[in-house]
DNA sequence: ATTGAAATCCGGCTCTG
DNA sequence: CAGAGCCGGATTTCAAT
């Protein structure tokens, strides 16, 4: 789909506020509420929205503990059931497949660091990997949406 | 705030849509629309929900390249204005102090490699950085929002 | 349960290819 | 001439109290 600078706004503005109405969201891009709101709809219909979404405070919902697990594996570890071992537990929140030194890294939120020692076990257990190399996180100094450029 | 079974099915529901009504959020919970309604309205007071907005395909906004980047440093690097000149690359959008090797660990999503090269260089120019790290992503397999215990 | 606002739908208009 | 995009109003649903 081609994005332009009205979309580009729009995008900017619902990643900061879904919750305003579309004469609002027109006003920002100079449109009326109508065409705004087609706007919007063919974003979603295209995939370039992919859903909306409240934004929980992690540590309100006993999640203050956040860690990257970066994977070592004695095989490719890009397959559906591998894959959907990292899925089943529930601490995992991203997995990403990396160049280098490591196969997959994978972002970890739990409550408590014996939560995240847990955590780490059912990664051991999960087929093909060799070692963890855990990354904990002492303070996140932000987490924003991406500049929609 | 106290958090019952019933705001954690909530904040599930929401997490996955927040654009469907209230009555069949209620639906889900066993709850008028009307109850439905305040419970959501206190989650949000409490900065339970931090606010909603939407999720937008990295790739469908020229931001198809994702690397995680730790960097070293010869100081500390949790001061206000370090964090603020990290801000300031709009490539990055997390920021973490970390224990272990590294100092920081930034999450940084670029529309191609020589943008991330762009972005590196930027990086290596912030007070007190004295080297990075880089993993470069090559397929994400999931990313989804944290599981509310 | 009631009020007010906002999303959604529709017909007509304009500009563009 | 055909198509797409935008506007403005009418309708209905939903949020808010």
């Amino acid at each position: 789909m081609a994005i332009d600078e009205t979309d580009r706004k729009l995008l900017a503005e619902l990643q900061l506020d879904a919750t305003q109405s579309y004469a609002a969201l027109g006003q920002v891009v100079g449109m009326s509420a109508g065409a705004t709101h087609e706007r919007v709809r063919k974003l979603k219909a295209a995939g370039v929205i992919r859903r909306t979404a409240v934004e929980v405070d992690p540590a309100a919902v006993g999640q203050g503990v956040l860690a990257f697990v970066m994977l070592d594996a004695d095989a490719w570890m890009g397959d559906e059931p591998t894959l959907r071992a990292l899925a089943e537990i529930p601490a995992v929140q991203e997995a990403h497949i990396i160049a280098g030194p490591a196969s997959v890294l994978v972002k970890v939120r739990t409550a408590t660091t014996e939560d995240l020692q847990t955590t780490l076990r059912a990664l051991h257990k999960v087929d093909g990997v060799t070692s963890t190399q855990t990354i904990v996180v002492l303070e996140s100094c932000f987490e924003r949406p991406p500049a929609v450029m």
